[in-house]
DNA sequence: GAAAAAAATTGAATCGTTATAACAACGCAA
DNA sequence: TTGCGTTGTTATAACGATTCAATTTTTTTC
């Protein structure tokens, strides 16, 4: 490593990275002196604690994270698991981009961790919890009995989820009013005149398809209007297969008059049958969507849709997570999304 | 905080976790054979390397991420700078998706920043490099002479950029080839009949711009049609004023009959305007988009496009890194991703 | 069988921070 | 003078890993 031999200049960048040392020399107090001074300790005369902070503010000193993480345990890291299913047209890319937003000056760091078998959702939060990898987790599409957030509640292990759960035990969560949803999208498509409607749900294993059904069930029930939910059809089954399903569908003897989209994919996938069958949406049927990213009002520009704000999502599950983690002792903080009025 | 008051038992998570120490009693090893074992050093005798190996393996040792950051300097952590342009139609998701896929059990930790300021995009970069926050760094949307590219190549900082740079010195990139997307999309609005064509580009300051434009007017030369490059317009601009700019344009007199597009928001965009035209793409003109996230096939099934591989890129970006920080003298390595061939 | 060489192991220092306990220096009451 | 609180400051010991420079053990050589 003779690497400056020849070169007199160039100092190497960070490798006089100042520390507690570099303070504690410059103002002639002791190393311990000036870690409790930047702490802001009462046993500290004011006068020493002004005069570190101002020689730390001159030359720009920023505490090592792996020095204080080794002492303190704290990581400073908060933890997203991504999975499988994050990829769904800008949910993931709104989520990500409100964490970031709101943990932004926090010291904390967002680290994604993705998480590919489906079969073994525990793996990497447990990894997480076992090796302290982070001060926080945050995860989305819960299930009502969650394994993921059952082992977190049993260790105490901080974390918000996307998604609420059946139980008792109270747990941070942030969740979109599906059911509310549901119930508005659907008296929409009755109040158009529908009279046979059909709402794709997500898969039986998350909790917010119970949340939807229940809406949507309120609605049809009030109204007393046909319904048509698919079995083998779900929120995650790829589009070309929604959409050959609702071909076969709208050949039908009772074909449905209205769609309830809980999601922008099956959307396209319904309009994409719609037009193999040259069949008009607003004029020879009627549906209504969540709008995520907004490619739908662009695309069809009268659609129905209801929005759901993911990247306040994201900011909220941050806060959430900050607020529990500086007062643990605090009721865990929950928030549900309402639903946007139906733009008219 | 008296939760285990009344029970005895309930091992408080990871508060045992194994270090080399336990291993080293657990062994009857010294601490600094059971580090040097592991690490599979060759003064170290085989038998004792395997007897250590196992041991760790029974127990689930896993080195503390703090300690061995504090003392080699390195972090394991990569850093990707999101960006206020990140959001674009699946761009974002996908590269994450590959980034992590890539990173996936390389030990590196996928640290997400954002910068939504765009006035200082060194900002982000400084303090990751000054304060050694991260071993390597990744970002997009690249420019000519981009300040970011110079500022890591002065500090010799790992980094790999997704897009080039007009810098002599070499460094790691990923990139489309956005010049052969554009000749290639060119030759096939001419082909299809296109006499006056019309291309939406990138701002000015990206590097990619300018390939996009060789390869378009590349095509337009060989051929001799007439072409229309809006100034006020690039990829950037939001939506709906790219809808109502192309609006115009189709009202006056010598309207364009092909459109490049370089973006699913672009080809929205247009498609928006048509629509409000009463044109029908495919008829009354034609248009070449690119396509990322797969929306546009789904929309419109036989639309022209020509496929970018964003999560390859994201794969090939983590795994230049990772060569670049393994092997930092190997030549920095650089991939341009060929555009696929058109679909017909 | 003793000396030299090679092989294997280890003690101690170090990275930058924080927590504990000890230590000065001071005034003030007895 | 002795003793006792205050009020600030500091020495020291961790946290868990790596690494240099010994030190011990084994093998080889004469």
């Amino acid at each position: 490593m003779r690497s400056d031999a020849p070169s007199p200049a160039a100092p190497k960048t960070a490798a006089d990275r100042p520390t507690l040392k570099t303070i504690a020399d410059l103002s002639g107090f002791a190393v311990a002196t000036v870690s409790r001074a930047l702490a802001e300790d009462p046993k500290i005369a004011v006068a020493t604690r002004r005069r570190v902070a101002e020689i730390a503010r001159q030359i720009g000193y920023e505490p090592d994270r792996a020095a204080r993480r080794l002492r303190t345990g704290r990581t400073m890291v908060i933890n997203l698991i991504l999975d499988p299913h994050f990829e769904v047209l800008g949910f993931g890319n709104a989520l990500l981009i409100g964490l970031t937003t709101a943990l932004e000056g926090s010291g904390y760091n967002l680290v994604v961790t993705p998480h590919f078998d489906d079969t073994d959702q525990l793996a990497p939060i447990r990894h997480i919890v076992v090796n302290r990898q982070a001060d926080g987790v945050i995860f989305t599409r819960t299930a009502p009995f969650d394994s993921r957030v059952r082992f977190l509640m049993e260790h105490g292990f901080p974390f918000v989820s996307h998604g609420r759960t059946d139980f008792t035990e109270e747990h941070s969560w942030v969740d979109f009013d599906n059911e509310d949803f549901a119930y508005r999208g659907t008296l929409r498509l009755i109040e158009k005149g529908c009279r046979n409607v059909c709402a794709i749900l997500p898969p039986r294993t998350l909790t917010f398809r119970q949340h939807l059904q229940y809406g949507f069930m309120r609605a049809v029930r009030e109204f007393g209007v046909d319904t048509l939910v698919p079995e083998s059809i779900t929120l995650d089954t790829p589009a070309d297969e929604i959409r050959d399903w609702a071909c076969g569908i709208l050949d039908g003897p009772n074909r449905p008059d209205g769609f309830l989209c809980p999601g922008e994919a099956s959307y396209l996938a319904i309009r994409s049958a719609c037009q193999k069958r040259g069949l008009v949406i607003g004029r020879d049927l009627r549906v209504v969507s969540k709008s995520i990213s907004g490619v739908i009002s662009q695309i069809d520009p009268d659609a129905d849709t209801i929005q759901e704000d993911v990247e306040q999502a994201g900011r909220l599950m941050a806060q959430h997570l900050l607020t529990t983690l500086s007062e643990p002792s605090v009721r865990a903080p929950m928030t549900l999304q309402s639903a946007k009025p139906l733009f008219e």
